[in-house]
DNA sequence: GTTTTTACCATGCACTCGCATGATAAAGTG
DNA sequence: CACTTTATCATGCGAGTGCATGGTAAAAAC
């Protein structure tokens, strides 16, 4: 068995046990011990591939970013549109669906634990912008193809649509508005952007 | 000195220590003792007003929400248009400074909390209409003295407004944005609102 | 076939955790 | 005065914490 093991598929198993626990438990619960046990190997095994808590939650935040840039850009592949690429990424990133509160869970989770530990507020710096960045050029787009009012200022309105989707997360998750309370807000919102 | 102690005093000694801890080394370092030490009183003192960690939490949280109420209300009273009200009342949550970051802080750390405590996701879903329907009020207030256009769904700009800003807040403390980005932000949108 | 490397494990250590208990001193009450 | 109540404290308990260490079996290298 030594030797002949996929690190790469380790870490991200390790990554999604660290994910189940913040999501069933808290951050607070998270420990190399239960990560262990959640990920179905031995603290040792898991030490190996991380050898502080810091670096399994580290591995656990990068690959969270990872996975909702996967998830965006798979949803924007299907769309025709900028404006329609736009409105579904966003629904994308709100929690919508279990699927969706559960990635939006852990996402909370380390926003909050983000401010407290420098190495993962890094990560954030480093991810965010590739977001709003994306964000800014479908607007773009969407303004080039007369869909979005020529007027606005898409990096802007990237950051305040970004802005919007992060803010409605909380609410949400503790269940002061339903999925259909926020996907009305994003075309509200959506739509004053199309009459300029 | 015993029975002649100020419980209301006590309590808010204690949740102010528990704020200082988790804005300094943030929730998991939340404990009965080094809240204790914080305060600088005794373990045992802290657990005379508060016996479980999750009532103490709670009271913490209980805290901010009036201690926001507080600062939101005493903004507002010195502002003369609803229009004013309502960019001054959204500038006091946003963490333009070191004591409204310090207030953010605390905020985004029970935001995530809440979310895996059912007493604490309570209490959100008891603060939060406060807040939002104060806002739409003041949209309304505005649409009447003609500052902002009238045929704008004051509840659900409200809504957007919140979500804006707290979606901000982590973006902002992590140091994507400056202070002066975020206020232009808000500005932006706001004026959008007038234009109609 | 010996040696080295890789992957993993069990265990130990010093420490902290939440919570419960029993003692204690000060202040009000009869 | 005795006596109850209030506020506080020190301490103990079992459990869990991050992290380090030494050992081990399997595969690869020579």
């Amino acid at each position: 068995m030594p030797k002949i093991v996929d690190h790469e598929a380790r870490r991200r198993h390790i990554a999604e046990a660290v994910h189940r626990v913040i999501h069933d438990k808290g951050m607070e619960s998270v420990s190399l011990r239960v990560v262990a046990a959640e990920a179905g190997m031995s603290m040792g095994a898991v030490q190996y591939y991380v050898t502080t808590k810091d670096q399994m939650l580290l591995l656990a935040l990068e690959r969270i970013g990872i996975w909702i840039g996967e998830r965006v850009a798979a949803v924007a592949a299907h769309q025709s549109t900028p404006l329609d690429v736009l409105r579904a990424t966003v629904l994308e990133l709100l929690p919508l669906d279990d699927e969706r509160s559960y990635l939006n869970r852990i996402g909370l989770a380390f926003q909050a634990s983000s401010v407290v530990s420098e190495h993962q507020a890094v990560a954030m710096r480093l991810g965010l912008p590739l977001l709003l960045s994306f964000f800014a050029e479908q607007i773009r787009a969407a303004q080039a193809a007369g869909q979005l009012a020529a007027h606005l200022d898409a990096g802007k309105e990237a950051s305040i649509l970004y802005a919007f989707a992060q803010g409605v997360v909380n609410a949400t998750l503790v269940g002061h508005y339903t999925p259909e309370d926020v996907a009305a807000l994003l075309d509200y919102h959506l739509a004053r952007l199309c009459t300029g």
